[in-house]
DNA sequence: AGTTTTATGTAACACTTGTTACTGCGAGCC
DNA sequence: GGCTCGCAGTAACAAGTGTTACATAAAACT
């Protein structure tokens, strides 16, 4: 564990803090497609990201899915913050996009840690100012850009995560993402295929030139 | 001043952190309509809000508007302690929506606080908690919900937050906050005011049973 | 009063997106 | 092989929203 910290966050942590990390958090590797925090769930722990991406979604009552943005390696969860603190629900829900590595941080620290020590303030002021302007982008993608354009954003931002320029999803998977149908991702899909821009093939997609 | 603080922040500011505040504060009164702060730009200090309110937008490249959410009393400004932490510009726009009193606080005590009160980091954490919040539900509105939902979202909070059931905008003003054009709008109020739930009138709309 | 400006009402139409229905294809299973 | 099941392709249509154009009415101005 000391090694993954220490090179995912040596940086930027002090070296007291980093002590402090080891001492009380706990190393843990989620495969891909695990749930790691539902919405309405209290939370006791925040994780720090060494590798791999979080998925963070959010629903609405009939059950209809968004993606919101991915965690990488160095973010945290604010919202796991703002939960643990007011003791308040979470809002969000969190799935492992790919296999990842992360240590959990037990809550109960994050107060004695903000505190003390000022590396630890401003990643946690950073993680905020992040995620705000990831939220930014969500909102921007929704209201001012069709869905043409927003499933192209999509497969590059989800190609980037990935590492890979073949996305391993159906049709239906992206349109939960995007929350539309279907039949909407298949014909904007077949469209760039026309284009010369993705491959499509079944259970996945190539990206050619985007 | 003093009052005004005392009023506003009493309850969760310690007694310390108000002397501080009266300190380096200057309080400041702003007339409905005045902008408060425009994107790109830095930022100096934070604000306070004692009364009143501050409607948030945000900006397409064509200059096409989108509302996020209003700050109230008891409210600051978190893109402003994001910002100026890392030395990032403004994401966001800000404009008065009625004549409103602050206090505005110099950035460098931020850090400052942050390490001496603990009832100044909560402030901040819970300022962060729910202006995420409200981002979430700006999400929602625009994903999950159809403009004549949206619409009646957006007269309700407004004539919550201006404390009056009279909206005092055009049309146009309406459709510009919600990123749509003036004839949706048109269209979209006149079916409530056929269903007896609006009256409208010209510049202003009166809501009657929402 | 007459003119101009601005706000609103409304119709007609185009475009994007969502829905339904049906097709065929491919993979896995018996 | 024959069967089932899930995925993708496509057409036809519905609904919502955006656009253009024009008419009318209220307010502001001269």
């Amino acid at each position: 564990m000391i090694q993954e910290l220490t090179e995912g966050y040596g940086h930027i942590f002090e070296k007291a803090l980093i002590n402090d990390i080891i001492q009380v958090g706990t190393f843990k590797e989620i495969p891909a497609g695990h749930k790691m925090m539902e919405i309405g769930e209290f939370v006791k722990s925040m994780p720090l990201l060494i590798s791999g991406a979080i998925k963070v979604l959010r629903e609405d009552q009939d059950g209809d899915e968004l993606l919101l943005y991915y965690l990488e390696k160095g973010d945290t969860c604010s919202m796991t913050m703002a939960c643990c603190m007011g003791q308040h629900r979470s809002q969000i829900r969190a799935i492992a996009e790919v296999d990842s590595k992360l240590i959990m941080v037990p809550i109960a620290k994050m107060e004695e840690w903000t505190s003390k020590y000022k590396s630890w303030r401003n990643f946690i002021f950073e993680s905020y100012h992040n995620r705000i302007n990831e939220l930014l982008s969500t909102i921007d993608s929704i209201a001012f850009y069709q869905m043409d354009e927003r499933l192209i954003q999509y497969l590059k931002e989800k190609a980037r995560v990935n590492k890979e320029n073949i996305i391993k999803n159906t049709h239906q998977e992206i349109a939960y993402d995007l929350h539309t149908s279907r039949v909407v991702i298949s014909r904007l899909l077949k469209k760039l295929e026309q284009m010369g821009k993705i491959e499509l093939h079944r259970n996945y997609l190539e990206i050619i030139d985007l």
